[in-house]
DNA sequence: GGGCCCTCATGACATTTGTCATCGCCGGCC
DNA sequence: GGCCGGCGATGACAAATGTCATGAGGGCCC
């Protein structure tokens, strides 16, 4: 009984490498491929595969939302997570999301393959080193706002811009950043964003 | 007559997927493969390849660097380097490196293996699109002093710390950046940053 | 020599940002 | 009911930042 595994990925050579190698692997079969996130909800509905394997970072919308989507959509469909720079905070992101494998794409493609086999047979399986970081970065002590107001703050945008667009006074942004900051004990709230950033609590 | 080729990437998925897809074609033969700068370096020395494709972001050393250490060393070598998102100061800063190929990771495998032929009987090979976004973003507006002071407020230091680590006065620091926020239209150092890191000024 | 630009600096000024105290409102919890 | 914490806001003050004018020195080119 062979696993149907859905793959997506935007960088087509490692999508095609891909494909070939879990090809290779005669219990596993490759029935879909796509580039973006939306393509990949797409494809998924059309092949109902049985795992999906999703990049983390694609145009359109992100592994983890395009996990979220299928979780609702095929329940049937179990997905995971192959990412290149594993941030904590992903990793708590798509265990919520359901996802039931996150690797980091420097395990081989035979390793790929079992914990592939593992996730369809149920299990989940999280990397070692990823899951170490998420435990030693702890939970976030930023509260919703704080964490909301730090994410605009992101681009370097001015405090005025900030509050337009979370439609709040000035100074109560003046107020949830500076909080922030000594939260994460940053001198600025641009370090601050970094050492949210860093720890994937933004 | 095969084509010896070295490949180095750290994400081993992708390093080892590609290594098979290469090995397909009868005339390439992969005799090396690497997951950090440093050994990319190593590698090539011990076996010689006659074209080196190089990942941009690597541990240890990045492909640009890799490229200028073989260009002194491996004059017979020819360098390529593979991304996956391509910043226009990135082509720039290998093109002067003497790297014959720069692909995004977006081609497919068989694309891939006739560039690296084209590479070794001694074409260049540019991504058109990659290209394009070189040209349209022009040639830094900045002086070297410019570059180098908005470089330090990358991590968003406070100008103190900026004007300690240039070894200048506060006050020279925050014209250099007042001169470098306004030749890039910027309404603050930090989305100056942001800017000039996108067109690949810093 | 005379421009022109880059480098480095200083001083002055307005604006932005960071910090703090204080307030009212709401919701959860003991 | 009382307490606490989050949310939203205001006002005040200090510190950091952005902007501008101005100056001296040096290198480059015509």
């Amino acid at each position: 009984m062979t696993v149907r595994v859905l793959l997506a990925d935007d960088e087509h050579l490692i999508r095609g490498a891909l494909a070939a190698l879990l090809g290779l692997e005669d219990d596993l079969e490759v029935v879909a491929e796509a580039a973006s996130g939306p393509e990949a909800i797409a494809m998924a509905r059309a092949h109902r595969p049985d795992v999906a394997v999703l990049d983390l970072q694609m145009p359109g919308a992100d592994g983890v939302r395009v996990a979220t989507a299928l979780r609702a959509e095929l329940p049937g469909c179990h997905t995971m997570i192959v990412t290149g720079h594993g941030r904590p905070g992903h990793l708590k992101r798509a265990l919520a999301a359901g996802v039931r494998g996150f690797v980091p794409k420097t395990v081989s493609a035979q390793r790929l393959a079992e914990i592939i086999r593992a996730v369809h047979a149920g299990s989940r399986y999280v990397d070692p080193e990823l899951a170490a970081d998420a435990i030693s970065a702890g939970d976030s002590p930023l509260t919703a706002r704080e964490a909301e107001v730090l994410e605009l703050a992101a681009d370097g945008a001015p405090v005025a811009e900030i509050a337009r667009r979370a439609s709040l006074s000035p100074g109560t942004v003046r107020n949830y950043l500076s909080s922030a900051v000594s939260k994460l004990g940053a001198e600025n709230r641009h370090t601050a964003v970094r050492l949210a950033r860093e720890r994937g609590w933004v």
